[in-house]
DNA sequence: CAGTGTACGGTACAACGTACGGAGAGTGAG
DNA sequence: CTCACTCTCCGTACGTTGTACCGTACACTG
């Protein structure tokens, strides 16, 4: 990053890029959805940190400022990539909408969003502007609000939950993906058992009772998937909370 | 970042620099603690992107390589900014546990983690990966459980509860902020007056009457300061939903 | 006062995003 | 067919990043 103050971006031109056909090839075969879509691969697997534009012009065998031609920059196409990867979420077909009431509809929500945070890791690590008022980013949130339509909330309680619930997932998710990535970083050896014993020699004259305690308890847990089961949780109180207001 | 693969990062290193003392001064008077402070100030007010190992130096009045002396690298300044910021949580005296009741207590928690996560922006940028176990989190950690001790609760349930109601603050403080910062890029102008008809234009041929009807309600209230609204509505579904639970 | 360990920092390197401008292919007009 | 113009592609270059390496110079120990 060279500039201090960085390039304007133009809303406006951002939403034409999001609904712009992507495939009207270039010169050499070059378009906007080949590019997306490596960068894609490229975060999938190594994270927003290793996605790069060279890394991204090598993989389609051209030059990097090539890329400028489809993409006005690195930020937009971030924004070009979340959209891409939203309108994957129910492409197979199973709809919030469909699955037999408001619950077992945000339910699913709940968890295809997981696996789709899961899938994608570093779609929690952009940290939101504006809505990305994309094609695919619209009809994933067209079929989220459909399970909530007409069971008795106003336009923005539909809202105002369906972000709740999302909310929820993506925070959890966030502890899930940070979590595997230290536990790929080192060879599997066990951190808490190497951590341990500096730990107790560190903390010497400090006492915090309730933590030792529950962080024992959670500690053990996590070794088992835990921020799953911290989502679930939640998600039933949360949804608990909700027919409550619904009766 | 010149080598792909990052410094091990050795975590026992890691406790043992939280829990160190921060004070005692090298040569030139500089500190853990001065380098610490010093990268918090440069976050909060700019964000993690413009926090800069040289920037540090630079206000410190010293070389960048000279803080290399008391912090390992960027990764390590990080979590020890986010531990120091997080004893100041409930520095003024005013702690969850003496609330009257486990969801005046909650409720605290979650009003101190927004104004936490407004005030230093920068948290919810890190991806965690394995939890802090500094001095501060600890403290924190310890406090945040107290109001959840001796209401019929497992110790694991505690965390759970505890970390789904962090996580809702976090996820929508994201928002909040994301909607902050591109504010504060464009001076003042009306996003949506101006994307609104390039966007009618650009999604002629597609429906989305559901997210039409409800993003216009949202995007409302959005004007209003709205994330806090979500995050107040949600986390009242799910204290409604612990309740049940309880009884 | 001599010796030694440690704090400091100058220089250098690989990698980053991208501005700039040239090269070359494609297209339309005369 | 030829010319001119446009648009795609990309080589080069700049400023900035984290930090490895190694020399310097201070402050404490003996």
């Amino acid at each position: 990053m060279p500039s201090n103050a960085p390039r304007p971006s133009d809303p406006t031109r951002l939403v034409s890029l999001l609904w712009e056909p992507s495939d009207r090839p270039g010169r050499t075969g070059l378009t906007k959805r080949a590019v997306v879509e490596n960068a894609i691969a490229i975060a999938d697997a190594e994270g927003l940190g290793a996605l790069t534009m060279r890394r991204v012009a090598d993989r389609l065998g051209v030059g990097a400022m090539s890329l400028y031609t489809h993409v006005p920059g690195k930020p937009e196409l971030v924004e070009l990539m979340l959209d891409a990867v939203a309108g994957e979420a129910y492409a197979d077909g199973a709809l919030p909408g469909e699955q037999g009431g408001w619950r077992a509809g945000l339910r699913h929500i709940a968890e295809r969003n997981w696996r789709h945070h899961l899938r994608h890791p570093w779609t929690v690590e952009v940290v939101p502007g504006r809505p990305v008022l994309g094609p695919g980013v619209s009809a994933k949130y067209e079929l989220e609000l459909a399970p909530l339509d007409g069971i008795g909330l106003s336009d923005l309680e539909m809202d105002q939950v369906l972000c709740g619930v999302l909310a929820l997932v993506e925070s959890t998710a966030r502890q899930q993906i940070g979590l595997d990535r230290v536990r790929a970083g080192n060879g599997d050896l066990d951190w808490w058992a190497t951590v341990s014993p500096v730990l107790t020699r560190a903390m010497s004259g400090h006492r915090f009772p309730l933590a030792e305690r529950v962080g024992a308890a959670a500690g053990e847990a996590v070794e088992a998937g835990d921020p799953l089961a911290i989502m679930r949780l939640s998600l039933d109180l949360l949804l608990d909370g909700v027919a409550g207001r619904l009766r």
